[in-house]
DNA sequence: AGGTATTGTCCGCTATAACGGACATGTGTA
DNA sequence: TACACATGTCCGTTATAGCGGACAATACCT
């Protein structure tokens, strides 16, 4: 299973090509040209100009501006679409969602892992006057969240740091997060069967997150509150319950 | 540029065959199994084994329930978010449909052709107790829509027979409708720069749609009101010089 | 203007991915 | 039970897609 160190002149898939390009520009948040995504990717800048031709005439990526840059294409928005309405999992956690901002007025948040990062899929905004909000499906590094300690919490000690790169052991502002004690947290929030904090991106929320299970018992997916701190301490009972409760549906179901 | 006929054993691109699939799980709507995938296809079955194989290890498709079904993949989901998110032109039409259903009180949509069908991309629903709504993303017949007239205008006559199938010269009932006809309200409808009719789908709905040109001035896209027939009559001119108001600000910088 | 760097295009080579067909397994029916 | 059919898996063959490198065109400095 183990391969040789030495890449003797790999030939990448055109399938793997294309997945690499799409995920580059998700991250990018930006159009680039596919010169910059060969550099970016370190793969020839011929198979990069091919592919590209040939994602742009399926609609994978378009055009954007009057020069070559190209980003995400409609095809992909479509898909999303389809794939929104046709899940399940989300429907479901969309109705968690709205009961739970329903009854707690603060934003509520579903959310999962991509790969090797933290995103928000869905998300119910409260109707406060200043609104906390988030960006969806931008990936976070895990250790930064709050749900990031439960969605890992199905792995082994090793596991999790195989998972996680090393420089995701970050907050945003740079500080490093002691890996030991992201782990002890880790296990902490699995057996309680909630976690929560202070968010690392600002000063003034708290973060609350519940496990929701898939059939086989694992950690598919999360539910999350997002509260200004002083709400957070005057109604942390409260709040979890809410959560553990609008959880209790999704268990199996994801 | 014209190929031979007699298709000699085309071995078909990774890539398309994985839009393929795609595209099919998108129509169909609900999870498939590889072999109705290739059976639907006309693909060979190994290869189509191999390719969802390869695709549900990307996360571009995901597994649905217990057995062989795949459906699309929360990937895709992801990259639709993302291209949301980075649409200039999404942005700016959902201002315009902001603005429109606080202005008429009435369902405003943002449209534009995939491929050879009419695609809703974004709607706003109206707050109105009998709510009036369509499946986002969903592929409709062109001449079926009121927005299909403007769509199509920039091609001459001959390339909308090629564009449109001729299946798709129905009514969602089954009616035909004439070609020719629907090509002469093409020209009025470009001409005038708005084109409505009572729906299609249903009986108590009237549908106005005006074009969003890009840089070069061809029809890129379109915004509409759907209305209770009653008020659409009531109301035809204000509906259509809120559109035109709309549409303005977006030409060019779709 | 001259030179350097960057970007897009073209083309032959070859590793390999799509294919076809055989095999194995499971499922429903007579 | 036996048969027919549908579905997943494996493997050798071969068309071809990804690669590397050369070339051209353009932009950006000095």
């Amino acid at each position: 299973m183990i391969k040789g160190e030495d890449a003797p002149k790999r030939r990448e898939h055109g399938l793997d090509r294309a997945m690499d390009l799409m995920e580059a520009l998700r991250r990018a948040r930006e159009p680039m040209r596919p010169n910059e995504l060969a550099t970016l990717l370190g793969a020839p800048r011929s198979s990069v100009h091919e592919m590209v031709g040939r994602m742009l005439a399926l609609g994978l990526l378009d055009a954007a501006d009057g020069d070559g840059r190209v980003f995400l294409g409609r095809k992909l928005y479509l898909f999303g679409i389809a794939y929104l309405e046709s899940s399940r999992g989300l429907r479901l956690a969309e109705a968690a969602l709205e009961r739970i901002t329903a009854e707690t007025r603060e934003l509520s948040q579903f959310c999962a892992l991509d790969g090797n990062r933290y995103v928000v899929l869905r998300q119910r905004e409260s109707a406060r006057p200043f609104r906390i909000s988030a960006d969806t499906g931008q990936p976070i590094p895990i250790p930064q969240t709050a749900s990031g300690r439960l969605l890992v919490s199905d792995l082994g000690d090793d596991e999790i740091r195989a998972l996680i790169p090393p420089e995701d052991f970050r907050t945003p502002a740079g500080a490093p997060i002691d890996p030991d004690g992201f782990i002890a947290e880790v296990r902490a929030a699995r057996q309680a069967g909630v976690f929560s904090f202070d968010s690392m991106a600002d000063t003034f929320t708290h973060c609350f997150a519940v496990p929701v299970e898939d059939a086989s018992g694992r950690v598919a997916a999360t539910l999350c509150i997002v509260a200004p701190i002083d709400d957070a301490n005057a109604n942390r009972d409260a709040y979890v319950a809410c959560l553990k409760a609008a959880a209790e549906p999704l268990h199996g179901r994801i």
